[in-house]
DNA sequence: GTGAGCTGCGTTTTT
DNA sequence: CGCAGCTCAC
């Protein structure tokens, strides 16, 4: 590479493997990008690089990513880099673009104008009816299998009518398919992964359009590509003409195969590989310096994921210190282990570090609960990611089901979701007609209403409740379009009764509920529909629900505390802390037990543990608890087989340093007791956590005792055989 | 229409 | 064990 190159403003501060990936000529490339390795770097700048040095248009680029935070920070990354807007570009998440070929090609994909898009919760809903409407055993079907067998089969690009050699259970899921899609065609309604499909469809049917398309991108960036399903590879295959088309298309994908965690969801690693069979001369580029972690951390991932097989092969290296070793804590339940991590947040604290610099990571999401028990005790402030988002919240919901309306009256979801909130005199026997004669029909539920109403099937009270309501909805339309957006949602919320309804609530709950209502009108009034990516000719109330399914809004605020940050390990996927914690790394936790009989999904939750463990930047620790609260009751466990795959050398092994009896579960000891000092030694004259030997049993740790004198009985967790309680005059245990 | 009381469920999550 | 969702009684 000569000179002038390296000294292109756009490669200055890159590594050989960053500038070779950025400078590359056009062509197929495979960016396997590690761990903190600068991955988001790279493609912002490959970008920006095909714009000024190849004189691309924006106009012939897109960018894939999977969420939406990530395809925010892209566009602001190159907006930034290149000094002017992108806004020509088609930066977004799959479902967004794929979103954005069906509004532009409604007609073609045989959707109304106004489709609406359904979320996994309205989806689930919208289930529930189908099944009762199918008179199915509820106790043998449940509308989640169904959900998940839906979406999975979706997400392989297959339609109801392509199942075929099913066994008697897929037989029913398939009849629930079938009649759950003719619903929402009948009602417009788009479910996340139709949203996939239709786009492929649309491309794979439609060769005007799909011409057009390749024509059009001349370069397609996918960001997470090891996170890839059937659907999305198969829709990037489309667009790009597989790399063989007679366009001049080029793909790039940007990944980590050892970061891959969503298997469960349909994704596979071996699109990878396809991507290498698929398309011609692709050059593949590793990026493997990271520039996040210690050398030990660094050394400790790489030493759990090597014992992973058929991996593409990567090693991370830094040019950074040793630092210092991971901790290992052995817990002897869960409230010592929370009290240990509090303790140990509390000193970081005290040495002038930041709280929002500190990760609690665990396996799922019921083991934050006895953490913030621990944190709360110690006044250690902490935000938990991954809670309700504004547009998923019950009040915000209830307002965007008649937005829906307003926008489109066979939306047969909103409809089921409003007709009677506020309570306005439709009760179940009058749905249930409703919904019966829209089945018959073949007709919506507002369609079928106002039929049976009119025809005098519905008659009396009931007639004229169903009556004021399609009235409502229909004035509310007439009333208010002409309306700015945040007018017409205050008109609709207040002339609808929601507000009036929440308002009569007490209690702090109603009122945040009230509070997110005028929050929702708020957000109306400073939406702008081309930030947000919606093509002008979408009407303002059509962009913005489009909007509030697509992005379900950013988490709580109150983000300017400093708080540690609790969250489970795949939500911490693209973060980074200087001190991480990672919580209950036991087998049967974490790996989990399910994830026992199956290699690959063992495989997965290895590659779930290298993810936790290369968030770290400065200092890892690790613990896990001998004995743990689940469902109500006590399990024992081992440590993780994934710490065993760390090199001792780069294990610091602590145990319960000062023990106190609340933690052997002594009745009426309270949770958290106050951190005064206890006595290091049970009355058996064994410490809590300590280990020791016994004759027949083997080595184990101390957990708890009972009683006093020569009763006293001491419980040891044998590496061996488990949990055992034992009269300590009678066994004989050695201390180890 | 509302609330007590019962039942069933229980990795991981984005869109 | 803790919860959400549902039923049934008023």
């Amino acid at each position: 590479m000569d000179d002038s190159m390296t000294q292109h403003p756009l490669l200055d501060q890159l590594n050989d493997k960053q500038r070779a990936a950025v400078s590359a000529p056009e062509r197929h490339m495979l960016v396997l990008a590690g761990a903190g390795s600068g991955k988001t770097r790279v493609l912002v700048h490959r970008i920006a690089w095909l714009l000024q040095e190849y004189h691309l248009s924006p106009y012939s680029i897109m960018a894939v990513t999977f969420t939406n935070k990530a395809a925010a920070e892209m566009r602001g990354r190159v907006e930034a880099l290149v000094g002017s807007s992108t806004r020509a570009m088609w930066i977004g998440t799959f479902h967004g673009l794929a979103h954005r070929l069906l509004r532009a090609h409604y007609m073609d994909v045989g959707l109304p104008q106004n489709f609406q898009i359904l979320d996994s919760d309205d989806q689930q809903r919208m289930l529930k009816r189908i099944m009762r409407s199918l008179n199915l055993d509820e106790k043998r079907w449940s509308p989640k299998q169904a959900q998940w067998f839906i979406n999975a089969k979706k997400d392989e690009g297959l339609r109801a009518e392509h199942l075929d050699g099913l066994d008697y259970n897929e037989q029913t899921y398939k009849e629930i398919y079938a009649t759950y899609q003719a619903a929402c065609d009948r009602a417009g309604l788009v479910d996340f992964a139709e949203l996939l499909l239709r786009a492929h469809e649309l491309l794979r049917d439609n060769a005007i359009v799909r011409e057009h398309y390749q024509r059009r991108f001349r370069h397609i960036l996918v960001d997470e590509f090891q996170d890839t399903n059937a659907i999305q590879y198969a829709w990037v295959k489309m667009l790009s003409g597989g790399g063989r088309g007679e366009n001049e298309n080029f793909v790039t994908i940007v990944g980590d195969d050892d970061q891959s965690i969503y298997g469960w969801r349909g994704a596979k690693i071996e699109n990878i590989h396809q991507f290498n069979r698929d398309y011609p001369n692709v050059e593949t580029i590793r990026l493997e310096q990271n520039y996040r972690s210690t050398n030990t951390i660094l050394t400790a991932a790489n030493s759990v994921i090597a014992n992973n097989t058929d991996r593409l092969g990567k090693e991370l290296w830094t040019e950074g210190g040793t630092g210092e070793p991971i901790d290992l804590y052995a817990a002897i339940n869960e409230m010592d282990e929370a009290r240990y991590i509090a303790s140990r947040i509390e000193a970081w604290h005290e040495q002038g570090n930041a709280l929002q610099d500190v990760a609690l990571l665990y396996r799922s999401n019921a083991q934050s609960r006895v953490l913030e028990e621990a944190l709360l005790h110690a006044r250690i402030p902490y935000r938990i990611y991954g809670g309700l988002r504004f547009f998923d919240r019950q009040e915000v919901k209830d307002a965007l089901a008649y937005l829906r309306l307003l926008a489109n009256r066979d939306d047969d979801a909103a409809l089921e979701r409003v007709i009677n909130t506020p309570t306005r005199g439709i009760g179940a026997r009058t749905l249930d007609i409703v919904r019966d004669g829209a089945r018959q029909r073949q007709l919506s539920l507002w369609q079928a209403a106002k039929q049976l109403v009119q025809e005098k099937v519905l008659t009396g009270r009931a007639a004229n409740a169903v009556n004021t309501f399609i009235e409502l909805i229909d004035q509310l339309e007439d009333e208010t379009s002409d309306d700015l957006l945040g007018k017409q949602v205050d008109r609709v919320i207040k002339a609808s009764g929601l507000m009036a309804m929440y308002e009569a609530e007490k209690g702090e709950k109603a009122e945040t509920r009230v509070e997110n209502l005028k929050e929702l009108v708020n957000a109306c009034e400073n939406f702008d529909q081309l930030d947000a990516n919606m093509e002008e000719d979408l009407t303002p109330l059509n962009a913005f629900l489009a909007h509030a399914a697509l992005e379900s809004g950013e988490e709580q605020a109150d983000e300017y505390q400093d708080a540690v940050q609790l969250m489970t390990l795949h939500s911490a996927k693209g973060l980074e802390f200087p001190l991480v914690f990672m919580c209950g790394v036991e087998e049967g936790m974490f790996p989990s037990q399910q994830s026992f009989e199956e290699a690959g999904r063992l495989a997965e939750e290895r590659r779930l543990c290298y993810v936790g463990m290369t968030r770290a930047m400065q200092k890892l620790v690790i613990s896990y608890a001998e004995q743990r609260r689940i469902y109500g009751q006590e399990k024992f466990h081992t440590q993780s087989r994934f710490i065993g795959e760390i090199p001792a050398e780069n294990l610091h092994h602590i145990r319960m340093q000062s023990a106190s009896p609340s933690f052997g579960r002594q009745p009426n000891y309270g949770r958290f007791r106050t951190s005064a000092s206890h006595e290091a030694f049970t009355e058996t004259g064994f410490q809590l956590g300590q280990r020791v030997r016994h004759a027949k049993f083997g080595e184990g740790t101390v957990l708890n005792y009972e009683g006093s004198g020569p009763q006293s009985r001491i419980q040891v967790n044998f590496d061996d055989v488990g949990a055992k309680w034992l009269v300590v005059a009678y066994a004989r245990l050695d201390r180890c």
